[in-house]
Order: structure tokens, then sequence, then C-alpha cells
DNA sequence: TCTAATTTTGCAACTCAATTGCATTAACAA
DNA sequence: TTGTTAATGCAATTGAGTTGCAAAATTAGA
């Protein structure tokens, strides 16, 4: 089961995803509602959030859990299969907004790809 | 630095990737290794021979570490491009000779890829 | 508005992969 | 054979993530 009931909490974390439109690892999270909320509850709160179609999740690059918000999804349904891109320099994570075409793999059944690059975004480039 | 020394523990590491050619976990590695040396050990030969460009490393599904064979890496270069598939079912991770074509992103300066597709192996899909 | 059911939260304890410090052992160049 | 130092074992530690349980907050309905 998902979202059920509208807490402060859970507030305080959507708004986060609601203001920028750029992915968060967990541990960002829990550092930036420190003050206002447990970890336990965070880790709940992005769960829930997820299994509604809210936000999705992945791995950056150290291993750390990710999350940002999903456009078009639904509780049943998890239609992000984008691509990921993590900055070397400062770190950011974007969402792409672009297919990466799979060649087929001889006698092998892809369910699901989970692709990141790594690099240097936008600012860190110039 | 990489490997100066052969020991006893590097032949013994060193064996299990020539055998098969095919990913291994450290969680599995040291699990095989067990009675015949440390945990810290099998950390610290993986790193060393990665340093030297004999194995490479990735992260798979589950978040666990896993190491592969390098074809044609050296010490100040590894050339491990390749994605990597993870069968759901038996677990296996297999290294994917092919190459994954990333187009490119308005900005973006991408240096590396970290692709891991998820599906059913040969022997699994049938 | 008040009550009761139940979802949500806080907290402490726990799990598990991975790392670190340090004393001891083993490899190998000379 | 010996001295240097790389490699190892072991115990303790780190850090992300999870779990159990009691207390608090939400919400539907009386
Ligand atoms: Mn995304
Ligand atoms: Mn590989
Ligand atoms: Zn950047
Ligand atoms: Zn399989």
């Amino acid at each position: 089961m998902g979202i059920v009931r509208k807490t402060k909490a859970l507030s305080t974390v959507l708004q986060i995803f609601e203001e920028k439109n750029e992915a968060k690892s967990v541990v960002h999270l829990i550092e930036l509602v420190k003050d206002k909320m447990n970890k336990t509850t965070v880790y709940r709160i992005l769960d829930r959030l997820e299994q509604d179609g809210t936000i999705h999740s992945f791995n950056g690059k150290d291993g750390l859990k990710w999350y940002a918000k999903c456009e078009g999804c639904s509780a049943n349904h998890h239609s992000d299969k984008h691509p990921h891109f993590q900055c070397t320099k400062c770190d950011k994570v974007e969402c792409l907004p672009l297919e990466i075409k799979i060649p087929s793999i001889k006698n092998h059944k892809v369910d699901s790809t989970d692709i990141l690059l790594i690099g240097q975004c936008e600012v860190c480039s110039m």
C-alpha cells in the first residue's frame, strides 16, 4: 500500500521534490530534514511514494540510493525507463529524457535496464 | 600500487577468475575462499588486481560489488566499457561483448557509462 | 465534536557489505 | 641467509538500510 494519510512529514518530503526537478540521494534527503523527522520515516515515506508512482528510485555511482519525481507513472505501472546522469564534479544527478536503444541479445530476455552516465554536467563542463 | 608479490592467496583468487569467464560478486568470492583467507584479504587482492587492469568491477542489481576479468586493459588504462547482464532467476552476471550507442547530450560531457541489463539468461529464459 | 480504528512515526537495536588500524607473517632482492 | 616491506589476519568500526514495538497522529464515522 502507498500513501493513505496526509502527514506533515509527507508534505515536507514532497515539497523537496516539487521545488526543484532534480534527483536526491536518500542520504542527502535525510540530512535535509533531520530536524523534522527520523531517518526511518524518510525511508518509509520514500517507499510509499514510489509505490504510488509519485517518485522512482535508482542507484548512483557510489552505490547510494537516489529518488526523483515520476512523470506519467501510477501505482500499478512505473514507466520510468530513462537513463540517469551523474556529475563527477558536483555530484548532481539528472533524469535524462531520452531513450537508449538496447540491441537484442541472443537467447536472453531483457526485462529492464539500469543506465547511469557519468561525466560533467552543464555547469561543470564549462 | 597494484600487485607486487605473488602470494598463495593471490593465486587462489586469480584461479577462480581463470577457470570460468563469469563475473563474481565479492560476497560469493569470500564464501568460496573462506577456509583459505580472511575476507579483508579478498577485498585487498581485488583492489590490487583492478588497479593492475586484470579485473574490473561494477555494481549488481542488489547493490553488491561484482568483479570480472578484463580483456585488453592495463594498469593505467581500463578499457571496459561494455554493459553487464544480470539474470533475475539464477542471479548469474555476464559481461556483454557489445557496444551500446549513447546519444550525445547537450552541454554534457560523458566520461563513462554504467549499464546493467536485467532479465533472464540463456539457461533461465527457456 | 468525540471516539475508535489504524496508519504513521520515533527510537533503539540490528544487519550486512565494506573499511581501517595494527601487530604478525611471508615474499623476495641483495 | 638476512633485512626490508608488502601482504595478511583479526578485531573493531563505519554507514546505509531494515526491523520491532510502543506512542502519536490521522481520519472516518457516531
Ligand atoms: Mn529518473
Ligand atoms: Mn565486464
Ligand atoms: Zn556538475
Ligand atoms: Zn539465469
